[in-house]
Order: structure tokens, then C-alpha cells, then sequence
DNA sequence: CTGAAAGCGCTAACAT
DNA sequence: ATGTTAGCGCTTTCAG
């Protein structure tokens, strides 16, 4: 025996499918006799019956399914991110009654806009994750297509283009001012900036905020106190054999613009046999469940990732539902935790 | 303009909708004259056509949708764990062509199979990722629930009823005999376990293989060295600190029964100024991007997460496919890499 | 207040 | 080989 439906409940109750349709649907109507309603109600529970969502949904074009677009591929420090994430839509998702559509991320590098806007005829809508490895220009032209199409759309993380968009970021200039503010009052006065490469949006936007901190507190950063390490560890191991090869030119303080980068100075100073902060002092950048696994616990910047997923998901929804309601981008602030290492 | 349809295809190209249908779906049939095939999907592309899934998924009574079901979710051990799961899952829906629907975990316990089901009208099947917080008991009402309603599922990690179910987790047996085989070649003489508690799978499993390598090392494992913590950090210090107090008999060696459990271990090692491994050898059990973050490198099992999650996804697939298919119960292996701490 | 009928966009069995 | 027709299960006018 197959799934009831309505036509059988209408059945065995002696009405019309429509009534069934209606009786089950629109607790406050009077399109229906209470009585009706409640005969319908029961029979509808006795069959254990359940709507089938995707008729519903092709009858109502609209599935009150989202869609999740991630491009993965980095390591264990951007799956925390996505889980993290993850974990903010649905609080907003569960709330607003709607499901998540993962797509999967595709490895090749050919997926297109477009392959998305095909898969996207699922879903009311779609949330991008854009990594710390999307660059601007793509991420524009994205957003070209997407408003082609028709699609609704939101973006987490790292977007900073001028082509107008629901997206929702942490504000990475005030880290970087507040990270020099923190360190100068410590009286560190030769900060390194440990990064990730030149042309990311989030290196951009820290090197940012630390000039204008720098300034602000009479210091300078000059160029080769800013170290790209392109996530490569070995690059990064040259760029700090350098800073501190001088004993009285070292940097006294470093700010690592995310948790690999963080990491990869654990192993640093583990393989030269330094100490933190002994040594030297580090102020982090990332994702708080995974920073707090490190010892000495970092004293750090943490981006409020939950609170991203769901505010992305909040308000996609909304432009869903209102679909007069401009975009907005919004940058959230960022929390600060003291540590052991600065 | 709202999206284009087959019909709009269709009075272009001056044929049938079903025409336009089978010209662009079965990319070899001789339903379909070569140069009206050409056409047609030189219009589709012309007015940049995307097939409505939904319209789809109802005449063909699937989706290629698969539903991930994910119990509340514990702390930063329990993300990692699902976000390694989700990709492995990814992986295989991938390659097989289906995308995963991950459904709102409702924090309310009241969260019944009955309202999984309801949710699964969307999919063609199941993923359940079982916490180590899932009970036997509960676990074997919702198969059995899900059978009533003939939804196809499968299962990841700490099932291990009678009743039948595709499901794929790790051999715990097999771990606490290695485990064993291990520190019992390092000399280790006083081996105690560090837990979680008495009625969870995981823990008997394990209990039953340390046991196991106990007997053929002709050690043992008295009641009063294994310690059960409830998950609870102050409770996990104070088995430690009874463990402890005694130099002459203290244990030279601890077993963590999962990284939650050696967070807590290396925390107390801090606290109480000792060392690993000068003071006691430790050995883990748990997820490996996470645990590789720890210092010193904890000497530990691996869970293969990500081919979990992809098996299961396959199983699952394959049920769907093959209706005939037996279910199947697959422990994986675990994988182990020394570190330096045991 | 209730039921009949017309879609939603697509597939597949059935004619031609 | 091609076109016609009847659903898939539900919602929503629109008559009655």
C-alpha cells in the first residue's frame, strides 16, 4: 500500500479533495464546518497521513527549501567554518520553517554559475559560503548572473564588491585596528603581520585596519613586516626565519590574519624551540571552536561565524517573503578573547 | 518574464512538448530525428532553459534528493564530526548524481520519527548520523518506524542492535584490543580508561576489545581504572586525581575513549603542572582534524569519518536503486598514527 | 459553506 | 519516428 494522499481521505470522509485540501491547511477558516474538520483531521491522523511536499510545492512554486552553495576544498580550518556556518542557517531555518539543500561541491573548477542556477530551481533561494580563497571579481560576476536569473541570493564571508548584494561579513578593517591598539598599549612596537596573500579581500581589509591603527599610535608596518605565506607552510617558515633571524630587529608581536596561519606559527615556534609569548607575542583571527583547542590558548579575534549563517539565512528569507525589501550588507563585529600569547 | 518551459520550447521549435522532452532527456534514442534534436536544443540553450526539478521529481516519482538527519549537535567534537561525515556524503552523491537535504536539528527533544517522515516527502531516503549521545533503544524504535513507513535509510556510526539495517561504523572491539596490543608492547603494565559512560555503544565496544587485549597480554583491567565522566570536565579530574594520588600504583598509561575525553585529559595535565609523556602515556580515540591541532601529538585511532559518510551514502543509494539489495551492517577500520605521546 | 475543474511543469504509456 | 493523452498530488479559483 502506497502513501494516502487526499483523494483517499476524501474518500473515506464522503468530501470533496478540495475540502480535505482545505480542512487540513487553513486552521482558521470557515470555509469548512468545524465538525467537518474535525472528522477530516481524524481520519487524516488514523491513515497517518502526509502531504507530498513536492506536489504541494509545484502547486504553491515555492518549496521553502534553501540552497547551500559551498565551494570546499580547503582543509580542516574552512569544515569548521562550514559547520559552524551550517549550524547558524538552520537555527534561523528551523525557526522560519524552512530546509536545507546542500549542494555538492563540486571539485572541478568548471562549475559555473550556471550549473548552479540549474540546480537552484529546487530551492527559493541560495546562500554562497565565498572563501577566504574566492576573489572579488568572480564573486561579481556571480552575482551578475544570479540577478539574470532571477535567483535570490545571500553571501557569507569575504565579499566587498560594489555590485549590490544581501551579504553579511565581519568587519576585518576594525580588527585590524583594534589588533594594533591591543598590542601597542602592550608596548609592543614591531608588529609583523603574518597573512595569507595580496590580493584576498580579507588580507586587503586587515592591512587596512593596521595602517590606520599603526598610524593612529605613531607606529609603521613596513613591507617586509608583512609576510604572504599563500597557506603554504614552508613559504611561511622562510617569511619567519627572516623576521627574527636579527635579535635586535625582530618583531616583537605578530597578528595572524586566520587559524591556519595561527597554526603554522605553533609549528614554528615549536620547531625553532621558541616560546609563547616568551618569545614572542601572537594576537590570532578565526574560528573560535578551533582556536580554543590550541595551547598556549591564543589570545585571538574571533569571527562570529554562527552568527553569520543565521543572519545570511535571515535575510534571504526576508527577500523572499518581501520581496521589496532592498539589500543589505551588513559587517558584524567581532569578538576578542584574551589569551595566554599576548 | 518568468522562467521558460518545455512549452515555450515546444511552439519555438514548432513540435510536441513531449518531443522537446525526450529530445533533450535521452541523449540517445531514435525517438527523435537528429536534426530536430540539433534544434530544439539549440533553442533550450538559446533561451537559457532550466528544467523545473520540481515538475520533474513529481512525474517521476524521485527527487535524487537524500535527507541527512542529524541529532542535536554537542560541542566543537561533534561539528568536526558531521562536517567530515557531510563531506564524505558529498562525495558520493557527487558521483552518483543526487544532492542531500539536511534537515533542521530540532533543538526540542521532542523531535519524533513521525516528524522525520514527514520531512522525508521530499527525499528518496534517509541518513542518520547516530551521536554517542543515541541510545540502542531508541535507535531500534525509529528503524523500526522508518520501516513501518517504508523510507529506505542508512545509518552512521554506534548502532549495534539486532535488528536489520544498512549502517556503516567503526570497530571498537578491534580498537581497545589494539589499543591494548600497543601499550602492552611499550611495557605499559597499569592501563586505565577514560570514558564516557557505562551504556553508551562506544564505550561497551571498546570496554569488550581492552578486555579482550588485556586477557592476551595477561594484564587486567579493574573496576576502579576504568572511569566513566559523563562528559563532564570537573568529574573527568576528579577519576584523574584519584588515578593519581597514589605514586606507587598509578596508571603508566590512559586510554581516551574519544577527543572530548583527551581534551579533558591534556587540560588536567596542564592543571596539575605534569607531562606527556614523561609523567603517563596517553592514548586517543577520535577524529583526525581535530586531534592533530593538540600538542603534544596525541599517539591515537583515527575514525575514518569522511569514507563513513561516503559508504553510507552509497549504501543508501544503492538501496534506492536496487530495491532488492540486502541490508548490510559495515564496521570500517580505524586507521591509527603514532604521535608522541605514547 | 461545499465541490468541480483547471492548472503547476514534466514524464511515459499509448496511439498514429 | 512523432504526436497525443493521461496522470503525478496538491492548491486555488469559481460556480453552486
Amino acid at each position: 500500500m502506497s502513501a494516502p494522499k487526499l483523494a483517499d481521505i476524501a474518500k473515506r470522509a464522503g468530501v470533496s479533495i478540495a475540502a480535505v485540501s482545505i480542512a487540513l491547511n487553513n486552521r482558521d477558516t470557515k470555509r469548512v464546518s468545524a465538525a467537518k474538520r474535525e472528522e477530516i483531521q481524524r481520519i487524516a491522523a488514523e491513515m497517518s497521513y502526509a502531504p507530498n511536499e513536492l506536489a504541494k510545492a509545484l502547486a504553491e512554486r515555492r518549496t521553502r527549501l534553501l540552497g547551500l552553495m559551498v565551494p570546499l576544498r580547503d582543509p580542516i580550518f574552512f569544515n569548521h567554518f562550514v559547520a559552524q556556518a551550517l549550524s547558524g542557517i538552520q537555527s534561523t531555518l528551523m525557526r522560519r520553517g524552512y530546509n536545507l539543500l546542500v549542494y555538492s561541491p563540486s571539485g572541478r573548477p568548471g562549475r559555473t554559475t550556471r550549473d548552479q542556477i540549474l540546480e537552484s530551481k529546487f530551492t527559493d533561494g541560495l546562500i554562497f559560503i565565498n572563501t577566504r580563497s574566492c576573489l572579488p571579481r568572480d564573486i561579481a560576476q556571480t552575482i551578475q548572473e544570479l540577478d539574470a536569473a532571477q535567483i535570490k541570493f545571500s553571501m557569507i564571508n569575504s565579499y566587498y564588491g560594489r555590485t549590490p548584494a544581501n551579504y553579511v561579513g565581519v568587519d576585518d578593517a576594525a580588527i585590524g585596528e583594534a589588533a594594533v591598539r591591543y598590542l601597542a598599549e602592550q608596548k609592543h612596537r614591531r608588529i609583523a603581520f603574518l597573512s595569507s596573500s595580496e590580493k584576498l579581500p580579507t588580507h586587503v581589509h586587515l592591512l587596512q585596519g593596521l595602517r590606520h591603527g599603526m598610524a593612529a599610535h605613531g607606529l609603521e608596518l613596513p613591507a617586509d613586516r608583512i609576510g604572504c605565506t599563500d597557506y603554504v607552510e614552508s613559504q611561511a617558515f622562510a617569511i619567519l626565519d627572516r623576521w627574527f633571524e636579527n635579535k635586535r630587529q625582530r618583531p616583537t608581536a605578530i597578528f595572524c590574519a586566520d587559524d591556519q596561519l595561527l597554526m603554522f606559527f605553533y609549528d614554528y615556534i615549536e620547531a625553532r624551540g621558541m616560546r609563547i609569548p616568551d618569545d614572542v607575542a601572537v594576537l590570532g583571527r578565526g574560528n573560535a571552536g578551533l582556536m580554543s583547542l590550541l595551547r598556549p590558548r591564543p589570545t585571538a579575534f574571533y569571527i562570529p561565524t554562527f552568527e553569520m549563517g543565521a543572519l545570511a539565512a535571515e535575510m534571504l528569507i526576508d527577500s523572499i517573503e518581501k520581496p521589496t525589501e532592498t539589500r543589505q550588507r551588513i559587517l558584524l563585529p567581532f569578538k576578542f578573547e584574551p589569551g595566554q600569547t599576548a
